[in-house]
RNA sequence: GCGAGCGUAGCUCAGUCUGGUAGAGCAUCACCUUGCCAAGGUGAACGUCGAGGGUUCGAAUCCCUUCGCUCGCUCCA
């Protein structure tokens, strides 16, 4: 992390960010667009940069990672069998008295008394009325008003109060009070209109505290010193509909949409809905068994994918950390069950702590998923992010998704990350390495009513071989576990017991659903990480011995958006220059070269320090041959140290080409 | 989506309260200068003051609406 951790440093960052081009807002001469945001020169090398390594390390140097590029529309019903349309339009409700927000699924369910207000006016209003009405002050004073509006629960009842109180006022109040009356009462209601508004109290609060909670409410809404109308009181029991913390009615659920709808051909019909994917992943696992048969695969092995995904999140924040259209390099590593593996080897390896080493026939998914959170922060720590910049975050039980196994998180400490109540900053998730079960597959292969099985040979065999009462035991303890799973998806209960050992006599033949091991990393999360650990600022003297501000982006020269700067060391000597031309020219095929002439030989630096270009190539007379033994060689600077050494042009590109490496 | 704050040149900001027709530093470009870490000189370009509407003789400034940003609630890679 940059070591100035003032409060602003996000700012900074954000700030860099637009100078030197590395991320623009999305359309921002219309005014942008939230949650979106585009990459600018420097930033879209970066961002190359660094999905290709991770496409490289997971697919391209690894014998059992195959590729897929799927469409980002796909099939709706994908998104039915993944749980997207159903979990991504959870219904939201918001409180009315403090507009805190509410997953409508998990309120508590309150009872007790609800204490229902059909609106409220504001005293003056009321007083007013009254005074409309003077020449009867006596009787319509303004208590008497409330003590008629007060107690009606509806706007109709009201109506017959004040008939009520006109019939009695008959007789001695000329028909004119009566009308003036009637039309000032109804004024003051027109200002208003219905506004129903009820506070739940619990069992023993005293009834005054709800008509408090109510006024505040009222007052809220621009009722200046509020005269609540109509309190009628109902007893609520196992209610959804209030605030928890203080009994405030909620507004009805509204679902929300969190998946981005768009129409499929010419017509926009409900039938033609689609969506835009919320996440890469689903189209490996829709397109399991296609790459199974055309990849020459064997479990365990794994598909590796990068592609943007969208989700219309709630409050994108954060600068591009949570943004709607988003990019994400996902890998479904497929294994086998457990009991597989147990019947196979005789026993599940479970390895201890740190990275496992070399897979293992004889794994389960425990150390697979070890495997693979080791590999990932391998990854990051290959890219300049080291351990201590990162976070962990083992999901507990609640947090788990109801079919996940477990999920570890990588997290990194942000600019912007919080603290917890320790005070240790966390830092927020960059990765999620989960262990899904068979969960996916298996929705799929319901949903779609296709076979999602894996033929696992050596599997069959090795249950052939293996004594009836360890098979049996196995058996069953594979039957218990898919008797759970069934059962928290949904199935109909007479079907769970034959489904449970239909799987399991599956598996005696060698048949099952792989279950998987999901390293799912942002791309876009990864780039803003990077971009804010590499950011350092220095107070560096300058020629005059001021101290100034110097910012340098230390990316790890793997990711560097530009390896090297080419720089002769005078523009006004075009024998320099032309030289300087020639090893740019040298360098360009293979790497991302910048040459720059202008200004002095300091500032280039800078400008190339503040890029984070690791190296920089300077031509200077001794180049040219001044002193004869230099001939032929130039200066390398680096970024990071600022020493240079001399370097021939023969050996340049060997060495630099090894430096990127 | 709701609440609060903010929006003036590429960047950082002054000017807004108290209306009079827009400024500084840095950066950019050109030329000169420069013999290794943001030197210096000369010149140039750069803002319909987020947008739209209103009040006014006159609006960056006052009012309304809208868009965007930041923070909180919620969601997640």
């Amino acid at each position: 992390m940059a070591e100035p951790k003032q409060p602003d440093l996000m700012e900074k960052i954000v700030s860099l960010c637009k100078r030197r081009g590395f991320v623009f807002q999305s359309s921002e001469i219309y005014g942008g667009i939230n949650g979106f945001w585009d990459y600018g020169p420097l930033g879209a090398e970066l961002k190359r940069n660094v999905k290709e390594l991770w496409w490289r390390t997971m697919t391209r140097q690894r014998e059992d990672v195959v590729g897929l590029e799927a469409t980002i529309i796909m099939h709706p019903q994908i998104w039915r069998a993944s749980g997207h349309v159903d979990t991504f339009s959870d219904p939201m409700c918001d409180c009315l008295l403090t507009k805190k927000r509410f997953r409508a699924d998990q309120i508590e369910p309150q009872s007790g008394t609800a204490y229902r207000f059909w609106t409220a006016v504001s005293f003056d209003a009321l007083q007013n009325a009254a005074l409309k009405v003077q020449a009867s002050a006596d009787l319509w004073s303004r208590d008497k008003v409330i003590a008629c509006l007060g107690t009606a629960k509806t706007r109709e009842e009201l109506h017959d109060r004040v008939r009520e109180s006109l019939a009695q006022a008959k007789g001695w109040m000329s028909e004119e009070h009566l009308t003036t009356f009637h039309s000032a009462i109804e004024d003051v209601l027109s200002t208003v209109g219905d506004l129903e508004f009820s506070v739940l109290l619990p069992q023993g609060k005293p009834p005054e505290s709800a008509r408090r909670t109510a006024l505040q409410f009222y007052a809220q809404r621009g009722i200046k010193d509020p005269v609540l109308i109509g309190e009628s009181t109902e007893k609520i029991e196992n209610s959804t509909r209030f605030n928890p913390d203080n009994g405030s009615l909620l507004t009805p659920p509204v679902p929300f949409n969190l998946m981005f709808k768009t129409y499929v051909g010419p017509t926009a019909t409900e039938a033609d809905v689609a969506y835009l994917r919320p996440e890469t992943a689903q189209a490996i696992f829709a397109q399991f068994k296609n790459v199974l048969d055309t990849a020459r695969q064997k479990v365990p092995f794994g598909i590796g994918q990068i592609g943007k995904a969208f989700r219309n999140e709630v409050t994108p924040r954060n600068f591009t950390f949570r943004s709607r259209e988003f990019e994400q390099m996902e890998l479904e590593f497929f294994i086998k069950p457990d009991e597989a593996i147990e019947a196979i080897h005789g026993a599940v390896i479970t390895p201890g702590p740190g990275h496992p080493g070399e897979p293992q026939p004889a794994w389960g998914w425990q150390a697979w998923h070890q495997y693979w959170v080791e590999e990932r922060v391998r990854f990051y720590e290959g890219i300049g992010l080291s351990r201590e910049t990162l976070g962990f975050h083992h999901q507990t039980a609640e947090e788990l998704a109801h079919y996940a196994r477990a999920c570890t998180d990588i997290l990194f400490k942000f600019p912007f990350s919080k603290k917890d109540a320790q005070g240790n900053v966390t830092g927020d998730e960059l990765e999620g390495i989960a262990a899904r079960g068979d969960f996916d597959l298996s929705q799929h292969q319901r949903h779609s009513g296709k076979p999602m099985e894996y033929f696992d040979d050596e599997l069959k065999g090795a249950f052939a071989k293996l004594a009836e009462a360890k098979k049996q035991e196995l058996l069953e303890r594979f039957t218990a576990v898919k008797r759970g799973d069934f059962t928290k998806r949904g199935y109909k209960p007479e079907e769970i017991e034959t489904k449970a050992r239909e799987a399991a006599e599956r598996l005696s033949k060698g048949f099952y659903v792989p279950h998987v091991i999901e390293p799912s990393a942002g791309a876009d999360r990864l780039i803003l990480a990077l971009i804010c650990n590499a950011y350092r600022e220095e107070m560096i003297p300058d020629s005059k011995g001021t101290p100034e501000l110097r910012v340098m982006m230390k990316f790890h020269p793997r990711i560097a958006p530009v390896k090297v700067g080419v720089f002769p060391l005078l523009k006004n000597r075009p024998e320099l220059v032309a030289k300087a031309r020639q090893i740019f020219e040298l360098l360009r095929p293979h790497m991302t070269v910048q040459f720059d002439d202008a200004g002095s030989i300091g500032k280039r630096y800078a400008r190339q320090d503040e890029a984070g270009t690791p190296f920089g190539v300077t031509i200077d007379f001794d180049t040219l041959g001044e002193k004869p033994e230099l001939l032929d060689t130039v200066t390398l600077r680096d970024r990071d140290t600022t020493q240079q050494t001399r370097v021939t042009i023969g050996e340049l590109l060997p060495l630099l080409l090894e430096k990127l490496r």
